[in-house]
DNA sequence: CCAAAAGTGTTTAGTCTACACCCATGT
DNA sequence: ACATGGGTGTAGACTAAACACTTTTGG
């Protein structure tokens, strides 16, 4: 039972990553919303070819959080709106290497992926090598990926019923159907528009503004998220000293 | 923004910790129950003297959830009956070296205290500088560890609330009494016989007996955890090929 | 005026909580 | 018998789903 004290070296080929899993909600031929995830395809072995998380090794200078948000910046160019760990994945087998993986999750306005992508176009650094998929219709992809993907609907569907975290993928004004319906993408189900606008407004993490927007029938009231209330919970609210 | 790839080497000195909030409910001098963990007093700086949670070294060989049993059980020679993963906490300054601790936290029945306690008094191999202490009521700790506590005490009552992980600290059989009375002590404070009886008895969770607690009034029943049901969801399962 | 989405009201079923009450046992 | 915790019943409060209904615009 007892064990020899290992020297310090123990963990010496241990190495840390950090991926991301960011989600979005962008429209398809039919401009129906889809809940959508970008990926990177891999460009040598392991998994040569395969489509995989974007992500990368974690800097001996930054914080975890830092380290997500750089890696997911370099790879793909995006910059989250919402940004929450997820889980540390370190089994053994998961890698020819033994690499511990600290998984992050995020959202990206549905404002700012066309903005950002179309911005790299112009300064002529756009991504190579990225792809956005149908969060719900993946390819098979590197390592554990596919069970990390998971793992995050799961989280993040439950996330949507308790909290109002779905205002992270909008713009700053939207109206209750838009909400609504990012909730619907999500959730993969629709839902009572009179019993949604209900639960929002107990909630109060809604301000109307004095703003319609104007379309094909009657106007619909423009909302503005309420920052005063967090969005959700991120986990033990990393230590800001 | 394009930052040239690192080398496979960069994160050559970022080591990988594993660290577990191991919960029990123990009784007081006046048999009352107390919610306790046990803590380590370090022998070594940093933070030499002061109490820390159990914890070591990821070994190269070993998955995360293997280290936390392993370090555990080396540290305070415990053997949890539940186990789940809870942060991976990774701020730069957190440590003077830079260090990741992957956190667990951890149910430990309360028959097992004792037993296991005694068994290494016998054994010779007794763990020094390990003890209890009452959850609520902490001496100041090592690195970043009242945070961790902390969130880790918040986590466990929320997870009380919506699922009856609580059966992680009571013996195999157990009257409904003994399950309040845990409940009530995680979350300090009261909780209906009545009502409290009907939510557990509508959630499936228990297998009456035929077997009664005598006791100094009208005997109670005694119950057996249902083991189709899992405590409660662990994070994603982590893959179990 | 009509279609369609915005927004309001109401009915109902289910759940949660407090608490009254009966039951079974050791003293 | 009686005190005490084990166990059941139930009325009121609160919540959530379903859906009828009114309002406001564009065509």
């Amino acid at each position: 039972m007892t064990r020899t004290p290992a020297p310090e070296t123990r963990d010496a080929d241990v190495r840390v990553a950090v991926s991301t899993v960011i989600f979005s909600v962008r429209r398809d031929e039919h401009d129906e919303p889809v809940l959508s995830l970008p990926l990177v395809r891999r460009t040598r072995d392991p998994f040569d070819g395969r489509w995989a998380l974007p992500g990368g090794w974690l800097d001996a200078t930054e914080g975890l959080d830092v380290a997500a948000s750089r890696t997911l910046a370099e790879t793909t160019g995006l910059t989250p709106s919402y940004l929450e760990q997820l889980y540390a994945f370190g089994a053994v087998d998961r890698s020819p290497t033994r690499v511990v993986s600290i998984v992050y999750w995020a959202l990206l306005r549905s404002d700012e992926v066309d903005a950002q992508v179309a911005a790299h176009a112009r300064g002529g650094d756009a991504p190579e090598n990225v792809e956005w998929f149908d969060a719900t219709d993946l390819p098979p992809l590197a390592f554990d990926h596919d069970d990390i993907v998971e793992y995050t609907l799961w989280r993040l569907r439950n996330k949507v019923g308790y909290s109002r975290i779905a205002h992270g993928l909008l713009p700053d004004e939207f109206t209750l159907a838009d909400l609504r319906e990012v909730n619907e993408t999500i959730l993969g189900k629709r839902l009572d528009p009179a019993n949604f606008r209900r639960q929002v407004d107990t909630s109060d993490t809604l301000i109307p503004t004095e703003r319609f927007r104007t379309g094909s029938h009657r106007p619909a009231r423009l909302y503005r998220y309420n920052r005063d209330v967090e969005l959700a919970d991120r986990g033990p609210l990393p230590t800001r000293h």
